[in-house]
DNA sequence: GGGATTTGTTTAGTGGTTGAATTATTTGAC
DNA sequence: GTCAAATAATTCAACCACTAAACAAATCCC
């Protein structure tokens, strides 16, 4: 059988690539770069950054602000920078015992913010999908009055997602097969958005990478009634094959140990999960220690960021988790594991969510100003 | 600061991109396509696709072949195929108790092999590298005399290895910081032929995936006197930030457990070893059980591939690590666990490396043609 | 005020793809 | 045996995106 291996390339993607490497290059620096700015560090002319220039700014991703500062003769500079009043990213979490959701624009600003702590194990799916979707829809609205157009939305949901959507299992909550893109996508005021769903851990894993910038690599460990974990590789979310990848929490840390509500013993989650943590803090940072010792050896993960529960106790933890780290990872010797606490609180996760669309037209513009016409 | 995200395309990257999309679909089709089929397939226009094939054919990478048995009306096709006489790869090996090379052309066929059996426990790094210098020249003369062109080297070493290729720490060969890629591009025979070093492990994953084809994920799991593993991540090797993911052998599978050479207590290797395999197969499947389950819950990767000194074994190894697995991976139930044993035997590791060599090629045909005209 | 300097635009040129027309070679029908 | 239909491959004009170099614009500094 015959099979291409990957698409084709012709002028028009040659395009697409040189628009995202423009917006990227403006959306990753500090200052406000001028279009020679740009065509010195991209390696593009400045007479190809122009033109480029003049499609994102005609598209409203782009707008011409004052220049920075001056330094010595010549022609003053135009600044650019992302703009504030296009496209906007709905970021959405249901989780045990709240609902939230908000807008960020595309510098990244959170514009808007709803939470409402709501115990969520009660309800079934239907209703916390509606109450979500309610705040969603209110989101929505608020964004468009401030000039936005929300380019698509992102749900974060404590469970294992496919990546059609669809909830396989999220325990905490107690659902089993709900399609929660469906059930969003239903909703009257977010017709016509393209609804995005994904585990938790990994959506907050993604929010700290939008603080940190660049292509790094890191395990983000969020400590919740259950564990969970996102992997970065070189700046990507890796969700595994079937977007099940994260699940540390039923890592086997004592092959003999408690017996977990999986069905195996010795799960990390037995002895870090919040429970736990609030019990033994020895005991949960050792745990932690093995498990995370195990990551490092099989991926050379240089940098682990722990968050949710782990963040307020982060000080307590460290000293057990670098002692075990230090003894069982092989490489310890040549290089240390950098340990360190999230940024983000309690709002990682959904702006992650939301920073998912906005990622999504940054790495492909042309894609927007194709919708946008 | 500024910085580029990426770098520019340009005419002459989509010309090196379509280049290598021909020639891959050209090597991964089991017949011999025409220029016609190959432009249906690829979704390039037949006149785009005449242009690429005839300078491939031009640079010596594909040749006009008979074409496959016609099938009605219609002027006959030509076939393409990848040549046997052009670049080769070059293949070298240094284990405990053999040191090997093999030729390997752009079709995937070894073309020489050459192994020599020795213990280099007692051997200095430089007399080992010295030897598998000698095999390497033996190997590169029979090759140009062959008429193909070497392209470049890769050597698979038991040890950890930066991206420089500096063996940093071989336990087993007793190395320590050795630059192995220096000492073989000194080798006179083998002048200005690029040289890559990376672990043992690594390479035989890669040597799987070239039986695989396609863009599979999996763990390779070498059981030799220690235990390696490569992860092949979506058709791509995972190294780790500095080369040194895989150490699946450290993981730590009972935590107070026996001691291991590298202080550590419990490791997968006390249990798992090639030693341990002889006295209690038992244990090495459940502790391998552990440690896989371990993987699958944080990657969420479908199938294991068992080589080395575990693939004679496997049948009495395979229902311990499957009840494992079975028992500790989260999304069991979910879908299954896939367990094969390898396809290549000792010599995985060093068609691997070879076939680093003529993948590059394979990748970046553009590249070869520069270099050869 | 004038030269130096830097920014941004204009214009001709190049390379690579597309799409339509053309040429080449076979099968099958009459 | 010849001709129509069918399929393969090539040729050629058009188009598109980038480059390079010249040019225009705006400022600094002597």
């Amino acid at each position: 059988m015959l099979t291409a291996s990957t698409t084709p390339v012709r002028q028009a993607s040659v395009r697409a690539h040189n628009l995202a490497l423009v917006l990227q290059t403006v959306a990753n620096s500090a200052d406000r770069p001028s279009r020679a700015a740009l065509a010195a560090v991209t390696g593009l002319t400045r007479a190809t950054v122009s033109a480029l220039v003049d499609d994102l700014v005609a598209g409203g991703l782009l707008v011409e602000v004052a220049p920075p500062p001056r330094t010595g003769a010549g022609r003053p500079a135009a600044g650019l920078a992302l703009t504030s009043a296009g496209p906007a990213g709905l970021g959405l979490e249901i989780n045990v015992d709240y609902l939230a959701a908000c807008v960020v624009d595309l510098t990244g600003t959170v514009r808007h913010r709803y939470v409402e702590h709501a115990d969520q194990r009660p309800a079934d799916p239907a209703q916390s999908l509606a109450a979500v979707g309610g705040l969603a829809a209110r989101a929505r609205l608020a964004a468009e009055a401030d000039g936005l157009t929300v380019a698509g939305a992102a749900l974060a949901v404590p469970g294992l997602v496919t990546d059609a959507g669809l909830v396989r299992v999220a325990p905490n909550l107690g659902w089993q097969d709900v399609d929660a893109a469906a059930a969003l996508g239903a909703v009257p005021e977010l017709a016509g958005l393209p609804v995005g769903v994904d585990n938790e851990a990994n959506l907050a894993a993604l929010g700290e990478l939008l603080v940190t910038g660049g292509k790094p690599t890191y395990l983000y460990v969020s400590g919740e009634i259950g564990i969970g974990a996102g992997l970065v590789l070189g700046g990507e979310l890796y969700r595994g094959v079937r977007g099940w990848s994260g699940e540390i929490g039923h890592v086997t840390v004592y092959p003999d140990g408690r017996p977990c509500r999986c069905g195996a013993r010795g799960c990390l989650e037995q002895y870090a999960g919040q429970e736990a943590l609030e019990g033994d803090v020895p005991l949960a940072a050792a745990a932690l220690g093995i498990a995370l010792s195990a990551v490092v050896n099989l991926l050379d993960v240089p940098v682990i960021v722990l968050g949710g529960a782990y963040a307020p106790v982060f000080g307590a933890l460290r000293d057990g988790i670098e002692t075990e780290l230090r003894r069982r990872v092989l490489t310890a010797g040549l290089a240390p594991v950098e340990l360190r606490v999230a940024r983000f609180g309690a709002d990682a996760a959904m702006r992650g969510a939301a920073d998912t669309v906005i990622r999504a037209v940054r790495e492909d513009p042309a894609g927007w100003l194709r919708r946008a016409r």
